[in-house]
DNA sequence: ATTGTATGAATTGTTAACAATACTGCACAG
DNA sequence: CTGTGCAGTATTGTTAACAATTCATACAAT
Protein backbone atom coordinates (compact mmCIF):
# COMPACT_ATOMS: atom_id res chain seq x y z
CA UNK A 1 0.00 0.00 0.00
CA UNK A 2 1.41 3.67 -0.95
CA UNK A 3 0.91 6.11 2.29
CA UNK A 4 1.14 9.61 1.58
CA UNK A 5 4.02 10.30 2.98
CA UNK A 6 5.79 7.74 0.73
CA UNK A 7 4.68 9.74 -2.30
CA UNK A 8 5.90 12.84 -0.83
CA UNK A 9 9.34 11.89 -0.40
CA UNK A 10 9.80 9.39 -3.68
CA UNK A 11 7.26 12.05 -6.31
CA UNK A 12 7.22 15.26 -5.37
CA UNK A 13 11.31 15.60 -5.13
CA UNK A 14 11.57 18.28 -7.20
CA UNK A 15 8.48 20.22 -5.63
CA UNK A 16 10.13 23.32 -4.65
CA UNK A 17 11.00 23.81 -8.03
CA UNK A 18 7.35 23.89 -9.41
CA UNK A 19 6.44 26.39 -6.56
CA UNK A 20 8.76 28.74 -7.99
CA UNK A 21 7.83 27.61 -11.20
CA UNK A 22 3.99 28.63 -10.97
CA UNK A 23 5.02 32.04 -8.81
CA UNK A 24 6.38 33.49 -11.80
CA UNK A 25 3.28 32.87 -13.77
CA UNK A 26 2.08 36.33 -12.14
CA UNK A 27 -1.09 37.55 -13.29
CA UNK A 28 -1.61 41.15 -13.74
CA UNK A 29 -4.99 42.85 -13.97
CA UNK A 30 -4.48 45.88 -16.08
CA UNK A 31 -5.93 48.56 -17.46
CA UNK A 32 -7.97 46.33 -19.76
CA UNK A 33 -10.30 44.02 -18.54
CA UNK A 34 -9.23 41.21 -19.34
CA UNK A 35 -6.49 39.26 -17.46
CA UNK A 36 -2.72 38.95 -19.25
CA UNK A 37 -0.48 36.58 -18.20
CA UNK A 38 2.92 37.35 -18.09
CA UNK A 39 5.69 34.81 -19.49
CA UNK A 40 3.96 31.50 -18.68
CA UNK A 41 0.19 30.83 -18.65
CA UNK A 42 -0.08 27.97 -16.95
CA UNK A 43 -3.01 28.72 -14.64
CA UNK A 44 -5.55 26.92 -15.01
CA UNK A 45 -5.69 23.53 -16.67
CA UNK A 46 -1.79 23.70 -17.35
CA UNK A 47 -1.73 22.98 -13.60
CA UNK A 48 -2.41 19.22 -13.72
CA UNK A 49 -0.29 18.84 -17.12
CA UNK A 50 2.31 19.25 -14.21
CA UNK A 51 0.86 16.77 -12.13
CA UNK A 52 0.54 14.53 -14.92
CA UNK A 53 3.86 15.24 -16.57
CA UNK A 54 5.24 14.26 -12.75
CA UNK A 55 3.92 11.02 -12.75
CA UNK A 56 5.01 10.18 -15.86
CA UNK A 57 8.39 10.57 -15.36
CA UNK A 58 7.51 8.82 -12.55
CA UNK A 59 6.73 5.99 -14.12
CA UNK A 60 9.27 6.02 -16.61
CA UNK A 61 12.38 5.67 -14.19
CA UNK A 62 10.15 3.27 -12.35
CA UNK A 63 9.43 4.65 -8.92
CA UNK A 64 5.91 3.61 -9.48
CA UNK A 65 5.10 0.01 -10.14
CA UNK A 66 2.30 -1.27 -12.42
CA UNK A 67 -0.23 -1.87 -10.07
CA UNK A 68 0.49 0.63 -7.46
CA UNK A 69 -2.75 2.09 -5.99
CA UNK A 70 -2.99 5.67 -6.35
CA UNK A 71 -5.24 6.59 -3.47
CA UNK A 72 -6.42 10.64 -4.15
CA UNK A 73 -5.98 11.64 -0.58
CA UNK A 74 -2.38 10.95 -0.87
CA UNK A 75 -2.24 12.04 -4.49
CA UNK A 76 -3.51 15.49 -2.39
CA UNK A 77 -1.15 15.71 -0.08
CA UNK A 78 1.84 14.97 -2.46
CA UNK A 79 0.75 17.76 -4.78
CA UNK A 80 -1.04 19.86 -1.80
CA UNK A 81 -4.10 20.19 -4.49
CA UNK A 82 -7.70 19.55 -3.86
CA UNK A 83 -9.06 16.47 -4.62
CA UNK A 84 -10.50 17.86 -8.44
CA UNK A 85 -6.83 18.27 -9.52
CA UNK A 86 -6.33 14.68 -8.72
CA UNK A 87 -9.43 13.66 -9.98
CA UNK A 88 -8.60 15.36 -13.59
CA UNK A 89 -5.28 14.14 -13.56
CA UNK A 90 -6.21 10.48 -13.26
CA UNK A 91 -8.50 10.88 -15.74
CA UNK A 92 -5.83 12.22 -18.35
CA UNK A 93 -3.76 9.39 -16.84
CA UNK A 94 -6.10 7.10 -17.65
CA UNK A 95 -7.14 8.35 -21.24
CA UNK A 96 -3.04 7.60 -21.99
CA UNK A 97 -3.51 4.30 -20.93
CA UNK A 98 -0.96 4.91 -18.17
CA UNK A 99 -3.65 4.20 -15.34
CA UNK A 100 -6.55 2.07 -14.73
CA UNK A 101 -9.14 3.50 -13.27
CA UNK A 102 -11.94 1.03 -11.78
CA UNK A 103 -14.96 2.21 -10.37
CA UNK A 104 -15.57 2.45 -6.68
CA UNK A 105 -12.10 1.05 -6.18
CA UNK A 106 -10.00 3.94 -7.27
CA UNK A 107 -6.77 4.18 -9.54
CA UNK A 108 -3.85 1.98 -9.81
CA UNK A 109 -0.40 2.23 -12.10
CA UNK A 110 -1.47 0.16 -15.68
CA UNK A 111 -0.64 -3.37 -15.77
CA UNK A 112 -0.19 -3.87 -19.50
CA UNK A 113 -1.98 -7.16 -21.08
CA UNK A 114 0.30 -9.25 -23.01
CA UNK A 115 -1.44 -8.01 -25.84
CA UNK A 116 -1.04 -4.40 -25.11
CA UNK A 117 2.33 -4.78 -24.75
CA UNK A 118 2.65 -6.22 -28.65
CA UNK A 119 0.60 -3.65 -29.81
CA UNK A 120 2.46 -1.07 -28.06
CA UNK A 121 5.71 -2.17 -29.42
CA UNK A 122 4.34 -2.92 -33.08
CA UNK A 123 3.28 0.89 -32.70
CA UNK A 124 6.69 1.94 -31.45
CA UNK A 125 8.30 -0.36 -34.57
CA UNK A 126 6.04 1.83 -37.23
CA UNK A 127 6.07 5.07 -35.80
CA UNK A 128 9.74 5.51 -34.41
CA UNK A 129 12.20 4.39 -37.08
CA UNK A 130 10.14 6.57 -39.89
CA UNK A 131 9.90 9.31 -37.07
CA UNK A 132 14.19 9.12 -36.51
CA UNK A 133 14.46 9.19 -40.14
CA UNK A 134 12.66 12.78 -40.48
CA UNK A 135 14.57 14.02 -37.47
CA UNK A 136 17.48 13.20 -38.90
CA UNK A 137 16.25 15.59 -41.86
CA UNK A 138 15.55 18.27 -39.42
CA UNK A 139 18.20 18.00 -37.23
CA UNK A 140 19.55 21.73 -37.28
CA UNK A 141 23.39 22.47 -35.52
CA UNK A 142 21.92 23.31 -31.45
CA UNK A 143 20.02 19.80 -31.72
CA UNK A 144 22.96 17.92 -32.51
CA UNK A 145 24.76 19.54 -29.57
CA UNK A 146 21.52 18.94 -27.73
CA UNK A 147 21.83 15.35 -28.72
CA UNK A 148 25.33 14.91 -27.90
CA UNK A 149 25.06 16.42 -24.59
CA UNK A 150 22.23 14.11 -23.67
CA UNK A 151 24.23 10.94 -24.63
CA UNK A 152 27.31 12.24 -22.37
CA UNK A 153 24.85 12.08 -19.05
CA UNK A 154 23.53 9.01 -20.75
CA UNK A 155 26.89 7.07 -20.43
CA UNK A 156 27.26 8.67 -17.86
CA UNK A 157 24.72 7.62 -15.37
CA UNK A 158 25.52 3.85 -17.29
CA UNK A 159 28.97 4.29 -15.80
CA UNK A 160 27.83 5.62 -12.56
CA UNK A 161 25.45 2.99 -12.02
CA UNK A 162 22.11 5.64 -11.49
CA UNK A 163 19.67 3.30 -12.34
CA UNK A 164 17.15 5.50 -11.93
CA UNK A 165 18.51 8.08 -13.86
CA UNK A 166 19.80 5.59 -16.73
CA UNK A 167 16.81 4.50 -17.24
CA UNK A 168 14.69 7.98 -17.72
CA UNK A 169 17.55 9.62 -19.87
CA UNK A 170 17.10 6.80 -22.26
CA UNK A 171 13.61 7.27 -22.53
CA UNK A 172 13.91 10.74 -23.13
CA UNK A 173 16.70 10.25 -26.00
CA UNK A 174 13.63 9.15 -27.99
CA UNK A 175 10.87 12.15 -26.80
CA UNK A 176 14.08 14.02 -27.62
CA UNK A 177 14.47 12.66 -31.21
CA UNK A 178 10.57 13.69 -31.80
CA UNK A 179 11.14 16.91 -30.77
CA UNK A 180 13.53 17.53 -33.30
CA UNK A 181 11.10 15.88 -35.65
CA UNK A 182 9.12 18.88 -35.00
CA UNK A 183 5.56 16.76 -34.69
CA UNK A 184 3.66 17.63 -31.79
CA UNK A 185 1.36 14.89 -32.52
CA UNK A 186 4.34 12.48 -32.56
CA UNK A 187 5.85 13.93 -30.08
CA UNK A 188 2.95 13.03 -27.52
CA UNK A 189 2.35 9.91 -29.34
CA UNK A 190 5.90 8.80 -28.20
CA UNK A 191 5.87 10.32 -24.95
CA UNK A 192 2.55 7.97 -24.44
CA UNK A 193 4.26 5.27 -25.89
CA UNK A 194 7.60 5.46 -24.16
CA UNK A 195 5.72 5.78 -20.84
CA UNK A 196 3.91 2.39 -21.12
CA UNK A 197 7.16 0.64 -22.42
CA UNK A 198 8.67 1.28 -18.69
CA UNK A 199 5.66 -0.47 -17.45
CA UNK A 200 5.85 -3.33 -19.63
CA UNK A 201 9.65 -3.76 -19.12
CA UNK A 202 8.42 -3.50 -14.77
CA UNK A 203 5.67 -6.67 -16.09
CA UNK A 204 7.43 -8.50 -18.49
CA UNK A 205 11.78 -7.81 -18.44
CA UNK A 206 14.06 -9.59 -16.76
CA UNK A 207 15.19 -7.94 -13.77
CA UNK A 208 18.28 -6.27 -14.10
CA UNK A 209 18.43 -5.45 -18.03
CA UNK A 210 17.52 -1.76 -18.77
CA UNK A 211 15.68 -0.02 -20.46
CA UNK A 212 17.79 1.01 -23.40
CA UNK A 213 21.66 0.10 -24.09
CA UNK A 214 23.26 3.56 -24.75
CA UNK A 215 25.27 2.13 -27.32
CA UNK A 216 22.95 2.22 -29.60
CA UNK A 217 21.62 5.48 -29.03
CA UNK A 218 25.12 6.19 -29.62
CA UNK A 219 25.02 4.58 -33.15
CA UNK A 220 21.46 6.95 -33.94
CA UNK A 221 23.55 9.83 -32.79
CA UNK A 222 26.20 8.64 -35.59
CA UNK A 223 23.90 8.33 -38.20
CA UNK A 224 22.18 11.62 -37.00
CA UNK A 225 25.71 13.28 -37.57
CA UNK A 226 26.78 11.43 -40.86
CA UNK A 227 22.88 12.84 -41.86
CA UNK A 228 22.07 9.17 -43.18
CA UNK A 229 18.08 8.84 -42.57
CA UNK A 230 18.12 5.59 -43.87
CA UNK A 231 20.67 4.47 -41.59
CA UNK A 232 18.93 5.85 -38.40
CA UNK A 233 15.35 4.28 -39.49
CA UNK A 234 17.33 0.55 -39.77
CA UNK A 235 19.33 1.20 -36.43
CA UNK A 236 15.65 2.43 -34.89
CA UNK A 237 14.00 -0.57 -35.89
CA UNK A 238 16.88 -3.08 -34.76
CA UNK A 239 17.02 -1.02 -31.39
CA UNK A 240 12.97 -1.44 -30.42
CA UNK A 241 12.99 -5.12 -31.48
CA UNK A 242 16.04 -5.55 -29.02
CA UNK A 243 13.96 -3.84 -26.46
CA UNK A 244 11.12 -6.03 -27.18
CA UNK A 245 13.25 -9.08 -27.19
CA UNK A 246 14.26 -8.74 -23.83
CA UNK A 247 10.85 -9.20 -22.65
CA UNK A 248 9.05 -12.49 -22.00
CA UNK A 249 5.39 -11.97 -22.94
CA UNK A 250 4.47 -14.85 -21.23
CA UNK A 251 5.43 -14.45 -17.38
CA UNK A 252 4.17 -11.45 -15.84
CA UNK A 253 6.11 -10.76 -13.12
CA UNK A 254 4.60 -12.88 -10.08
CA UNK A 255 3.86 -9.21 -8.20
CA UNK A 256 1.78 -9.37 -5.49
CA UNK A 257 -1.92 -9.42 -6.96
CA UNK A 258 -0.57 -12.05 -9.12
CA UNK A 259 -3.70 -14.37 -8.08
CA UNK A 260 -6.30 -11.85 -8.10
CA UNK A 261 -5.29 -10.85 -11.48
CA UNK A 262 -5.51 -14.35 -12.54
CA UNK A 263 -9.05 -14.79 -11.73
CA UNK A 264 -10.24 -11.17 -12.74
CA UNK A 265 -10.83 -12.95 -16.48
CA UNK A 266 -11.82 -9.55 -17.72
CA UNK A 267 -8.46 -8.10 -17.98
CA UNK B 1 -24.55 30.83 -31.02
CA UNK B 2 -25.48 27.43 -30.38
CA UNK B 3 -28.74 26.30 -28.74
CA UNK B 4 -29.45 23.53 -26.69
CA UNK B 5 -32.18 22.85 -28.83
CA UNK B 6 -29.81 22.90 -31.82
CA UNK B 7 -27.62 20.91 -29.97
CA UNK B 8 -30.37 18.39 -28.82
CA UNK B 9 -31.44 18.16 -32.79
CA UNK B 10 -28.59 17.76 -34.59
CA UNK B 11 -26.41 15.50 -31.75
CA UNK B 12 -28.67 13.65 -30.60
CA UNK B 13 -30.10 11.98 -33.68
CA UNK B 14 -29.47 8.90 -32.07
CA UNK B 15 -30.54 9.21 -29.01
CA UNK B 16 -33.03 6.73 -28.15
CA UNK B 17 -30.78 3.87 -29.37
CA UNK B 18 -28.10 5.34 -26.51
CA UNK B 19 -30.92 4.98 -23.90
CA UNK B 20 -31.91 1.42 -25.30
CA UNK B 21 -28.45 0.61 -25.04
CA UNK B 22 -28.20 2.01 -21.42
CA UNK B 23 -30.65 -0.09 -19.69
CA UNK B 24 -29.39 -3.09 -21.18
CA UNK B 25 -26.65 -2.81 -19.39
CA UNK B 26 -29.08 -4.19 -16.06
CA UNK B 27 -27.48 -4.53 -12.56
CA UNK B 28 -28.23 -6.67 -10.37
CA UNK B 29 -27.43 -7.14 -7.08
CA UNK B 30 -27.58 -10.89 -6.34
CA UNK B 31 -26.63 -13.21 -3.62
CA UNK B 32 -22.89 -12.53 -3.36
CA UNK B 33 -22.13 -8.55 -2.52
CA UNK B 34 -21.03 -7.12 -5.02
CA UNK B 35 -22.35 -5.90 -7.81
CA UNK B 36 -22.48 -8.25 -10.73
CA UNK B 37 -23.29 -6.71 -14.44
CA UNK B 38 -24.60 -8.84 -17.55
CA UNK B 39 -23.67 -8.35 -20.79
CA UNK B 40 -21.82 -4.86 -21.26
CA UNK B 41 -20.11 -3.33 -18.09
CA UNK B 42 -20.66 0.27 -19.03
CA UNK B 43 -21.91 1.97 -15.90
CA UNK B 44 -19.22 5.04 -15.15
CA UNK B 45 -16.43 6.06 -16.53
CA UNK B 46 -17.84 4.30 -20.07
CA UNK B 47 -21.02 6.68 -19.88
CA UNK B 48 -18.61 9.76 -20.63
CA UNK B 49 -16.52 7.34 -23.24
CA UNK B 50 -20.24 7.21 -24.91
CA UNK B 51 -20.68 10.96 -25.24
CA UNK B 52 -16.88 11.75 -26.08
CA UNK B 53 -17.92 9.13 -29.09
CA UNK B 54 -21.03 11.11 -29.97
CA UNK B 55 -19.03 14.15 -30.00
CA UNK B 56 -16.27 12.19 -32.30
CA UNK B 57 -18.87 11.39 -34.90
CA UNK B 58 -20.65 15.17 -35.01
CA UNK B 59 -17.17 16.26 -35.57
CA UNK B 60 -16.48 13.73 -38.11
CA UNK B 61 -19.14 14.37 -40.33
CA UNK B 62 -18.90 18.21 -39.90
CA UNK B 63 -22.10 18.49 -38.27
CA UNK B 64 -19.89 21.10 -35.12
CA UNK B 65 -18.05 23.29 -37.43
CA UNK B 66 -14.37 24.28 -36.07
CA UNK B 67 -15.14 27.48 -33.84
CA UNK B 68 -18.68 26.17 -32.28
CA UNK B 69 -19.28 27.09 -28.81
CA UNK B 70 -20.08 24.01 -26.77
CA UNK B 71 -21.66 25.23 -23.40
CA UNK B 72 -21.70 23.18 -20.73
CA UNK B 73 -25.73 23.86 -20.21
CA UNK B 74 -26.51 22.84 -23.82
CA UNK B 75 -24.65 19.90 -23.76
CA UNK B 76 -26.09 18.57 -20.33
CA UNK B 77 -29.55 19.02 -22.02
CA UNK B 78 -28.34 17.46 -25.07
CA UNK B 79 -27.08 14.18 -23.20
CA UNK B 80 -29.63 14.47 -19.97
CA UNK B 81 -26.57 13.75 -17.37
CA UNK B 82 -24.99 16.47 -15.34
CA UNK B 83 -22.97 18.99 -15.14
CA UNK B 84 -19.17 17.17 -14.07
CA UNK B 85 -20.03 14.41 -16.87
CA UNK B 86 -19.99 16.93 -19.63
CA UNK B 87 -17.26 18.96 -18.02
CA UNK B 88 -15.28 15.19 -17.82
CA UNK B 89 -16.09 14.32 -21.45
CA UNK B 90 -14.72 17.74 -22.75
CA UNK B 91 -11.48 17.52 -20.59
CA UNK B 92 -11.35 14.42 -22.98
CA UNK B 93 -12.04 15.59 -25.92
CA UNK B 94 -9.16 18.72 -25.34
CA UNK B 95 -6.59 15.71 -24.47
CA UNK B 96 -7.32 14.76 -27.65
CA UNK B 97 -6.95 17.86 -29.28
CA UNK B 98 -10.82 17.78 -30.79
CA UNK B 99 -11.69 20.73 -28.27
CA UNK B 100 -9.90 23.80 -27.31
CA UNK B 101 -10.35 24.45 -23.54
CA UNK B 102 -9.96 28.35 -22.88
CA UNK B 103 -9.91 29.60 -18.83
CA UNK B 104 -13.11 31.26 -17.98
CA UNK B 105 -14.44 30.92 -21.76
CA UNK B 106 -15.49 28.03 -22.12
CA UNK B 107 -15.04 24.66 -24.60
CA UNK B 108 -15.00 25.10 -28.15
CA UNK B 109 -14.73 22.47 -31.41
CA UNK B 110 -10.59 23.21 -32.04
CA UNK B 111 -9.62 25.72 -34.89
CA UNK B 112 -6.20 23.54 -35.97
CA UNK B 113 -3.81 26.11 -36.97
CA UNK B 114 -1.80 25.41 -39.99
CA UNK B 115 1.15 23.99 -37.81
CA UNK B 116 -1.34 21.24 -36.52
CA UNK B 117 -2.80 20.45 -40.18
CA UNK B 118 0.90 19.76 -41.17
CA UNK B 119 1.89 17.78 -38.11
CA UNK B 120 -1.16 15.65 -38.24
CA UNK B 121 -1.05 14.77 -42.13
CA UNK B 122 2.56 13.78 -41.68
CA UNK B 123 1.73 11.77 -38.69
CA UNK B 124 -0.67 10.17 -41.31
CA UNK B 125 1.32 9.58 -43.93
CA UNK B 126 3.60 8.01 -41.54
CA UNK B 127 1.29 5.77 -39.58
CA UNK B 128 -1.33 5.05 -42.26
CA UNK B 129 0.25 3.25 -45.10
CA UNK B 130 2.18 1.12 -42.70
CA UNK B 131 -0.97 0.33 -41.25
CA UNK B 132 -2.70 -0.16 -44.58
CA UNK B 133 0.08 -3.48 -44.70
CA UNK B 134 -0.63 -4.70 -41.87
CA UNK B 135 -4.12 -4.88 -42.22
CA UNK B 136 -3.53 -6.32 -45.26
CA UNK B 137 -1.84 -9.39 -43.93
CA UNK B 138 -4.21 -9.21 -40.75
CA UNK B 139 -7.43 -9.69 -42.82
CA UNK B 140 -9.75 -12.44 -42.55
CA UNK B 141 -12.55 -13.76 -44.81
CA UNK B 142 -15.26 -11.44 -42.53
CA UNK B 143 -13.22 -8.97 -42.17
CA UNK B 144 -13.22 -8.88 -46.74
CA UNK B 145 -16.99 -8.98 -46.51
CA UNK B 146 -17.44 -6.15 -43.94
CA UNK B 147 -15.34 -3.94 -46.17
CA UNK B 148 -17.02 -4.54 -49.43
CA UNK B 149 -20.29 -4.38 -47.53
CA UNK B 150 -19.31 -0.85 -46.29
CA UNK B 151 -17.73 0.27 -49.85
CA UNK B 152 -20.95 -0.51 -51.52
CA UNK B 153 -22.41 1.67 -48.43
CA UNK B 154 -19.94 4.31 -49.11
CA UNK B 155 -20.59 4.89 -53.11
CA UNK B 156 -24.31 4.64 -52.23
CA UNK B 157 -24.17 7.61 -49.93
CA UNK B 158 -22.00 9.38 -52.81
CA UNK B 159 -24.34 8.43 -56.09
CA UNK B 160 -27.33 9.65 -53.55
CA UNK B 161 -25.63 12.97 -53.00
CA UNK B 162 -25.79 12.41 -48.83
CA UNK B 163 -23.18 14.01 -48.10
CA UNK B 164 -22.99 13.73 -44.17
CA UNK B 165 -23.50 9.91 -44.56
CA UNK B 166 -20.51 10.22 -47.04
CA UNK B 167 -18.17 11.92 -45.04
CA UNK B 168 -19.12 9.90 -41.84
CA UNK B 169 -18.53 6.58 -43.64
CA UNK B 170 -15.21 7.61 -45.66
CA UNK B 171 -13.62 8.66 -41.93
CA UNK B 172 -15.05 4.83 -40.80
CA UNK B 173 -12.91 3.20 -44.13
CA UNK B 174 -9.67 4.61 -42.13
CA UNK B 175 -10.36 3.41 -38.61
CA UNK B 176 -11.59 -0.21 -40.27
CA UNK B 177 -8.32 -0.62 -41.81
CA UNK B 178 -6.80 0.09 -38.15
CA UNK B 179 -9.04 -2.26 -36.85
CA UNK B 180 -8.67 -4.91 -39.08
CA UNK B 181 -4.99 -4.50 -37.75
CA UNK B 182 -5.94 -5.33 -34.47
CA UNK B 183 -4.00 -2.79 -33.10
CA UNK B 184 -5.76 -0.88 -29.84
CA UNK B 185 -2.91 1.82 -29.82
CA UNK B 186 -3.00 3.07 -33.66
CA UNK B 187 -6.94 2.29 -33.61
CA UNK B 188 -6.99 4.99 -31.04
CA UNK B 189 -4.28 7.37 -32.59
CA UNK B 190 -5.93 6.56 -36.17
CA UNK B 191 -9.03 7.51 -34.86
CA UNK B 192 -7.81 10.84 -33.63
CA UNK B 193 -6.10 11.82 -36.92
CA UNK B 194 -9.11 10.89 -38.62
CA UNK B 195 -11.56 13.51 -36.16
CA UNK B 196 -8.91 16.44 -36.41
CA UNK B 197 -8.49 16.01 -40.32
CA UNK B 198 -12.23 16.53 -40.33
CA UNK B 199 -11.73 20.13 -38.40
CA UNK B 200 -8.47 20.77 -40.96
CA UNK B 201 -10.72 19.94 -43.90
CA UNK B 202 -13.38 22.12 -42.22
CA UNK B 203 -11.23 24.96 -41.89
CA UNK B 204 -8.85 24.78 -44.93
CA UNK B 205 -10.40 22.63 -47.29
CA UNK B 206 -12.37 24.21 -50.75
CA UNK B 207 -16.05 24.37 -50.53
CA UNK B 208 -17.64 20.88 -51.96
CA UNK B 209 -14.98 18.79 -51.92
CA UNK B 210 -15.59 15.81 -50.20
CA UNK B 211 -13.14 14.33 -46.91
CA UNK B 212 -12.20 10.94 -49.38
CA UNK B 213 -12.68 9.92 -52.48
CA UNK B 214 -14.36 6.58 -52.73
CA UNK B 215 -12.62 5.83 -55.62
CA UNK B 216 -9.66 5.46 -53.77
CA UNK B 217 -10.89 3.22 -51.09
CA UNK B 218 -11.97 1.10 -53.74
CA UNK B 219 -8.53 0.72 -55.28
CA UNK B 220 -7.22 -0.26 -51.45
CA UNK B 221 -9.83 -2.57 -51.54
CA UNK B 222 -8.22 -4.11 -54.62
CA UNK B 223 -5.15 -4.18 -52.92
CA UNK B 224 -6.75 -6.49 -50.10
CA UNK B 225 -8.29 -8.56 -52.71
CA UNK B 226 -5.05 -9.74 -53.65
CA UNK B 227 -3.35 -9.21 -50.67
CA UNK B 228 -0.77 -7.31 -51.98
CA UNK B 229 0.42 -5.36 -48.72
CA UNK B 230 2.88 -2.89 -50.83
CA UNK B 231 0.20 -1.77 -52.95
CA UNK B 232 -1.86 -1.04 -50.37
CA UNK B 233 0.94 1.17 -48.79
CA UNK B 234 1.49 2.58 -51.90
CA UNK B 235 -2.07 3.86 -52.01
CA UNK B 236 -2.85 4.64 -49.13
CA UNK B 237 0.38 7.33 -49.03
CA UNK B 238 -1.33 8.29 -53.07
CA UNK B 239 -4.78 8.73 -51.18
CA UNK B 240 -3.66 10.84 -48.13
CA UNK B 241 -1.51 13.12 -50.31
CA UNK B 242 -4.42 13.72 -52.37
CA UNK B 243 -6.66 14.76 -49.44
CA UNK B 244 -3.89 16.93 -48.60
CA UNK B 245 -3.17 18.50 -51.99
CA UNK B 246 -7.16 19.72 -51.36
CA UNK B 247 -5.85 22.05 -48.69
CA UNK B 248 -4.80 25.50 -48.75
CA UNK B 249 -3.72 25.99 -45.44
CA UNK B 250 -2.59 29.42 -46.16
CA UNK B 251 -6.08 30.77 -46.02
CA UNK B 252 -8.43 29.41 -43.05
CA UNK B 253 -12.28 29.54 -43.78
CA UNK B 254 -13.23 32.89 -43.11
CA UNK B 255 -15.84 31.36 -40.73
CA UNK B 256 -17.96 34.17 -38.21
CA UNK B 257 -15.67 34.10 -35.52
CA UNK B 258 -12.38 34.47 -37.80
CA UNK B 259 -12.01 38.03 -36.36
CA UNK B 260 -11.80 37.18 -33.14
CA UNK B 261 -9.56 34.55 -33.63
CA UNK B 262 -7.32 36.73 -35.47
CA UNK B 263 -7.08 39.20 -32.55
CA UNK B 264 -6.43 36.59 -29.85
CA UNK B 265 -2.40 36.51 -30.56
CA UNK B 266 -2.43 33.55 -27.99
CA UNK B 267 -4.02 31.12 -30.21
C1' DA C 1 -8.75 -23.87 11.32
C1' DT C 2 -11.37 -22.18 7.69
C1' DT C 3 -15.46 -20.18 5.91
C1' DG C 4 -19.20 -17.01 6.27
C1' DT C 5 -21.36 -12.82 8.19
C1' DA C 6 -21.88 -8.37 10.26
C1' DT C 7 -20.32 -3.92 11.72
C1' DG C 8 -17.40 0.27 11.35
C1' DA C 9 -14.02 2.85 8.91
C1' DA C 10 -12.03 4.51 4.81
C1' DT C 11 -12.40 5.71 0.06
C1' DT C 12 -14.70 6.96 -3.99
C1' DG C 13 -18.68 9.18 -6.60
C1' DT C 14 -22.20 12.80 -6.91
C1' DT C 15 -24.71 16.80 -6.00
C1' DA C 16 -25.59 21.43 -4.98
C1' DA C 17 -24.40 25.74 -3.40
C1' DC C 18 -21.04 29.33 -3.70
C1' DA C 19 -17.23 32.25 -5.80
C1' DA C 20 -15.02 34.19 -9.71
C1' DT C 21 -14.84 35.47 -14.24
C1' DA C 22 -16.58 36.78 -18.68
C1' DC C 23 -20.38 38.53 -21.46
C1' DT C 24 -24.44 41.99 -22.54
C1' DG C 25 -26.96 46.10 -22.63
C1' DC C 26 -27.36 50.66 -21.60
C1' DA C 27 -26.08 55.29 -20.30
C1' DC C 28 -23.13 58.89 -21.21
C1' DA C 29 -19.07 61.63 -22.60
C1' DG C 30 -16.23 63.00 -26.33
C1' DC D 1 -21.42 58.28 -34.18
C1' DT D 2 -17.82 56.05 -31.68
C1' DG D 3 -15.89 54.69 -27.58
C1' DT D 4 -15.79 54.16 -22.49
C1' DG D 5 -17.63 52.88 -18.04
C1' DC D 6 -20.78 50.59 -15.31
C1' DA D 7 -24.41 47.88 -13.88
C1' DG D 8 -26.80 43.11 -14.33
C1' DT D 9 -26.79 38.57 -16.18
C1' DA D 10 -24.94 34.31 -17.62
C1' DT D 11 -21.35 30.98 -17.58
C1' DT D 12 -17.51 28.75 -15.71
C1' DG D 13 -14.56 27.13 -11.71
C1' DT D 14 -14.19 25.54 -6.93
C1' DT D 15 -15.39 23.89 -2.57
C1' DA D 16 -17.62 21.24 0.74
C1' DA D 17 -21.05 18.32 2.28
C1' DC D 18 -23.50 14.12 1.33
C1' DA D 19 -24.41 9.36 -0.69
C1' DA D 20 -22.74 4.97 -2.17
C1' DT D 21 -19.47 1.51 -2.34
C1' DT D 22 -15.61 -1.02 -0.91
C1' DC D 23 -12.23 -2.52 2.56
C1' DA D 24 -10.83 -4.18 7.17
C1' DT D 25 -11.63 -6.24 11.41
C1' DA D 26 -13.95 -9.03 14.65
C1' DC D 27 -16.86 -12.65 15.67
C1' DA D 28 -19.84 -16.80 15.08
C1' DA D 29 -20.47 -21.39 12.90
C1' DT D 30 -19.45 -25.58 10.70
Amino acid sequence: MLTAHWIVNHLASNWCNFLVLHAAGAVCRSWCTKKVVFGMAKSDQEEEEIIVERVYAALIDQRLAPGTKLSEAALCEAFGVGRMRIRRSLLLLANRGLVDLLPNRGAFVARPTAKQARDIFQARLLVEPSLAKIAVGNAKAKDMTALERHLLKETEAHKTGNRREAIALSGQFHTALAEIADNAVMLRTVKDLVARSSLIIGMFGHSGVYNCRDDEHAGLLQAFRTGDGDLAHKLMEQHINHIKDHLDLNKPKPQEQDLVGLFQTLN
